[in-house]
DNA sequence: ATGAAAGCGCTAACAT
DNA sequence: ATGTTAGCGCTTTCAT
């Protein structure tokens, strides 16, 4: 603030222009032990007035504590993970601890290396999205020692605790819904991603539930990049001009559903009477459409908050040891696209 | 990897089990000074099977040197800042650095924090949205003697370098190319949000191109919260029926330009004849709407692949001098709701 | 090509 | 209530 200083200020300068010790400025600044009044605003003072900024490298390496928790997510470009941050940071933002973002772009190397840079900076804890993870990976989340939360799923194994849905449930259950109001020539249209194993996962409880019923997905497509609402428009045309008698399709998310169900409007057809929609997520972002896309919402929310709980819970000596497992549970809306009884 | 420590490893677990002192070890690990293809490889393999992770903590406090670029940005919530941040990431990829994100919510104290927070870190350079901080604030930055890139904006004056956009032009070109069209009777549809300087900034652009042609704004209304294809939507049949004579409405973001279209061609109206529309920011994600929505492209990749390169640049002793001030010109997009000649 | 010593800027633990 | 000492786990620098 007074000067323009060449060298980042320390301790010591507060020490110095404060005529305190640095442990007593150390004190301060991190309001622990007592310190008086008088002394405490010397210092308060003098740090302001130096312009000072704690150095947290060396203090993370003298307390052997850093407030960091990492979160490894694969993608921003769809509001399911800005939701989950939105989550974790409303509990992490009650307690000491901070939230570090690393995203993965779905890539298990990139995913690896990630970690790696994670974990070299010591964090107090580690959620991570899924629970598919290289041996190395799984390695390096043992060997850290600290809290790890898998989220989003929970069909399979975890390192330490996790917190999400079961995804192959979720397939299921709009299937038995799809088949319970009637309909029977179902199509399904998701994007082509092979390490999207939560899209995977669904998918197969889909087929699952419906052979069950003695019915086969009577047309799919996948694709990959592009705008999902285009995509939805494009692939509804297509497979509709492939198998014209489909009455119901499914999506892998909401936006490729939404394009969809603009061109079924577009071209007069008759939902959900004619035909059926699904999708899958309950993005908000959707509302204001011309009608409310059946969706099931991924509690992406409260998977975020739950995360965030255990890792501070186990953070906090005082607090008592959480559930290591929960898994939450998601609703169809049927929306106007699903027939309802 | 071969048990279960309990305490994190060192170098010195390394040093020990490879029978190389901590030096070496450092050395093999970073790939720096001379070291005997020999020891090299015997390092490498102890350290692996211990599942050594280096600390960077210790490194960096040693070193004097953090490979992080902390970024500041105000949200997750809608698709801006994620492809800001895919620019800044393609970048920094290629290099030794890597990006943390904080985010403030358009709150100057919260951004203060997150600064505060990030700084104690040491980064080595600092990307932050927009040109308006606090006093506070904007010491720090200057106070942290690190390169800092502020983006979005250039309207202002930065306080070491900025990327960005002219939100003022950019109003004031959406203005005249409405006007030249022929359009007048324009209303105005948009966030309300305060700390939004760049919405501000371009509302303020537009309403003085269209006094400069004579013309007042006919009607306005701000909304915030909740989902802005519906709110688009809401707010654009409430502004219709007070005000029936528009012939055309700017929204502050496609979003809301998105709900107001789809509503206006459920009514039937003649979108752009009886009356045209446009909004801001050029969003991939509504590209599969039943009509293009006329709008600007905000440059938001490459105002993050600019940004990340100024750093790259500041932090490489060989690369020359970056340019400290970089503006981009986005331009009209007419799409299908703004009349052409 | 390798090692030894010093110290980065803080805080824990122990005085006083 | 305040100060002193000894590291935290690395890297820099200077030997060898």
């Amino acid at each position: 603030m007074t000067n323009t200083p060449t060298r980042p200020l320390t301790l010591r300068d507060v020490s110095e222009a404060s005529g305190v010790s640095e442990m007593t400025v150390s004190r301060v600044l991190r309001n622990r032990g007592d310190v008086s009044e008088a002394t405490r605003e010397r210092v308060l003072k003098a740090a302001r007035e130096l312009g000072y900024v704690p150095n947290k490298i060396a203090g993370a390496l003298a307390s052997q504590r850093v407030n960091l928790v990492g979160v490894v997510i694969p993608s921003l470009s769809n509001m399911v993970f800005p939701n989950v941050m939105t989550g974790i940071s409303e509990v992490l933002s009650q307690t000491d601890l901070q939230p570090v973002v690393g995203v993965t772009d779905y890539n298990p190397e990139t995913e690896e290396r990630v970690l790696y840079e994670m974990l070299s900076w010591r964090p107090s804890g580690m959620i991570i999205a899924g629970l598919e993870h290289s041996d190395a990976a799984r390695a390096m989340l043992v060997a850290a020692g600290i809290p790890v939360v898998e989220i989003m799923d929970v069909d399979g194994k975890c390192v330490d605790s996790m917190v999400g849905i079961s995804h192959r449930r979720a397939g299921r259950e709009m299937a038995q819904a799809i088949i319970k109001q009637g309909y029977s020539r179902i199509g399904f249209l998701g994007t082509k991603m092979p390490m999207d194993h939560r899209a995977r996962k669904r998918f197969e409880g889909f087929t699952e539930a419906l052979a069950k019923a003695g019915i086969e997905i009577a047309d799919q497509e996948f694709y990959s990049g592009g705008s999902a609402l285009l995509k939805g428009r494009e692939m509804t045309q297509e497979i509709l001009e492939r198998t014209p008698d489909l009455d119901f399709i499914y999506y892998s998310n909401d936006m490729i559903g939404a394009g969809g169900m603009l061109w079924l409007l577009e071209q007069g057809i008759d939902i959900p009477g004619q035909i059926g929609l699904a999708g899958f997520n309950g993005v908000e972002l959707l509302d204001g459409l011309p009608r409310r896309l059946a969706t099931m919402d991924a509690c992406r929310k409260d998977i975020g908050r739950k995360a965030a709980e255990i890792i501070a819970a186990r953070n906090d000596a005082n607090a008592p040891d959480p559930e290591r497992i929960v898994e939450l549970t998601p609703k169809i809306s049927f929306g106007d696209t699903l027939k309802r009884y």
